[in-house]
DNA sequence: TTGAAAGCGTTACCAA
DNA sequence: TTGGTAACGCTTTCAA
């Protein structure tokens, strides 16, 4: 039944000459091997019709590379994630890289075995988006020649390509405009984490608020997937023991969803009453009534700069200097933050 | 730099053992080939100490197997793969199995094309959501002996495993809820397809409307990623061209985001003025003002029996029967389709 | 109870 | 201009 695959060794035997002369051939070295154009022919024609295709899994043992690259982000199914996996796919795929994704769920046990899998597959690449704790595993990985590119935060005790936004900029740029619309309470609800995107996001909320008269709060949830729907009620008791709030930032999109469920419950009045501002914008964000202003990430740039990274370690000539990329992001206003 | 690997060679060498010992130690055939226990365990704590993991790939190429599945969905990023894609993840690592995704667009040569890489890399499994025309592709897999899922939708010409839902009768249910909810002009916004997903729901809402005194109306938009926007104006031409729309039902829920885009464009009351239901149930459907109905299929459950009937295939004796799985779903009837 | 060696499908060096 | 062959790292049969 499974019909039995064709290897290099039975074309050579069915045109009567070497295993050499077909791999040069199929390797596209037959004008350098100087090999007759009409054997090169015959070879190609031959090849063509029975549909060959040499097994990949072969020339990677040979040559030491598997033409895969990993791609570990927090929750491929967050739809962050899953937008920067598409462009990051479709881009590889172009250069004849597969990728292989997976989750980490922020959990740096199941990261440190996840790469400890991969490492066996000979994986030429990773691209990670890291837990805290992952500091010694990434740094392995790079001593060990394997390519690697962080994304989304970084670790400042590495030294390591990685390509992130400018989270403190933007955080301060949308907390001012809070300010300038005229909020004088605000809210920041953010996850209870020390990654550098989080601190950065933090850091910029209380920058804006230096030196000026405005109150602030700040409600940090332990770390949870959209899915368990946690948050919600924390930012609703939040909400309600602080009454005074006119305006608050989530520093992500999903604590921004739970918490937009929980001013409805409380009856709110976006704008009117709160002013609301979220980190990394979505499809939702403009088809929400009002619609909410947001902070957006440059998806299509940071997949490009990911790979371009990545491909210039993999096929680049052995030094090259770690790329540290940090991207804009834009704020969009809509009607959540502004007053009519 | 790169720190050379260790390889079953270097163990049996450092310990003055043969290679065979130390293979047959680490696959646990200690006891089988009654290998002394002083032996295994001087293996084994070496192998401990210099961290030792066998090449997955020359594993691959000695075994004929590689222990990777291919996930081809429609788009990764589309909520509704990414969420099954999560899961599946979850599964499968938990059995050994990594894998690989892509994305092919609904577009037939993309999908033959990234079939054929596969096979080169002795991909174990398919998990798939066929395109138009794939059928001849999905034979041959098939007749090669490899472990093939196909869900979402099905293709009636080839017998193969697949894990779908009850598409006709959900369809019927929500459209009969509308009716009974008083809407006697429906609309029904489908995308133009032959595929059996999108046949059944339109079968299923026709099915409902039999006999009955409803008018309907249908509108086709062309197959577009919801990054397009494309159906946003298509929908609102066709809910200005039929003003008599007293219910819409859309066949998935990117179509129903860009109809409620329509919909708020045109300042339509919902329920009040036209009720609204929709295919495939989304977080944010739930967050929209007013909460949207929608039909939820059981992800949970169509990852779980995907992986089922993949690693009944894979682990399975050989001569199992393909497995057709139609799953249940769910009709979350929400405030935008009933009356106050 | 352990070891030698063939073989999986390639690539690439060295010969011819 | 072409061919022989070692090597990549592993599993497994057969022999000792």
């Amino acid at each position: 039944m499974a019909k039995k695959k064709t290897s290099i060794k039975d074309i050579a035997e069915a045109l009567g000459i070497s295993i050499t002369t077909v791999s040069f051939i199929l390797n596209g070295k037959g004008r350098e091997k100087r090999i007759s154009d009409e054997m090169t022919k015959k070879v190609q024609d031959y090849i063509k019709k029975i549909g060959y295709k040499p097994s990949h899994i072969a020339q990677s043992l040979r040559l030491g590379k598997s033409k895969v690259i990993v791609l570990m982000v927090e929750d491929i199914s967050n739809q962050f994630f899953a937008s920067i996996a598409r462009l990051i796919e479709e881009k590889s795929y172009k250069n004849g890289y597969k990728i292989i994704y997976c989750s980490t769920d922020n959990d740096t046990d199941k990261a440190k075995e996840l790469i400890g899998t991969f490492k066996v597959r000979n994986v030429d690449g990773f691209i990670i988006t890291p837990t805290p704790g992952l500091e010694n595993v990434v740094k392995e990985l790079l001593e060990e020649g394997v390519a690697v590119v962080l994304f989304d935060r970084w670790m400042p005790e590495v030294d390591c390509s990685y390509v992130i936004v400018e989270n403190k900029t933007s955080a301060e740029e949308a907390t001012r405009h809070l300010m300038d619309q005229g909020c004088r309470n605000l809210g920041f609800v953010t996850v209870d984490s020390n990654q550098t995107q989080m601190m950065d996001r933090l850091a910029g909320f209380q920058e804006a608020l230096k030196g000026s008269k405005v109150h602030s709060s700040i409600l940090k949830v332990k770390f949870h997937t959209i899915a368990e729907q946690y948050a919600s009620q924390r930012i609703l008791e939040f909400l309600t023991s602080h009454p005074e709030l006119d305006g608050v930032f989530f520093s992500t999109n999903y604590l921004a969803f739970e918490g937009l469920q929980a001013l409805i419950k409380l009856g709110k009045k976006i704008p009117q009453q709160i002013k609301v501002v979220s980190f990394d914008d979505h499809y939702f964000f403009n088809l929400f009534q009002p619609p909410i202003s947001a902070i957006e990430q440059p998806i299509e740039e940071i997949a490009e700069s990911l790979m371009e990274s990545m491909l210039k370690q993999l096929e680049g000539t052995g030094q090259n200097e770690n790329q540290k990329i940090v991207l804009s992001n834009k704020l969009n206003v809509r009607e959540s933050s502004v007053l009519h």
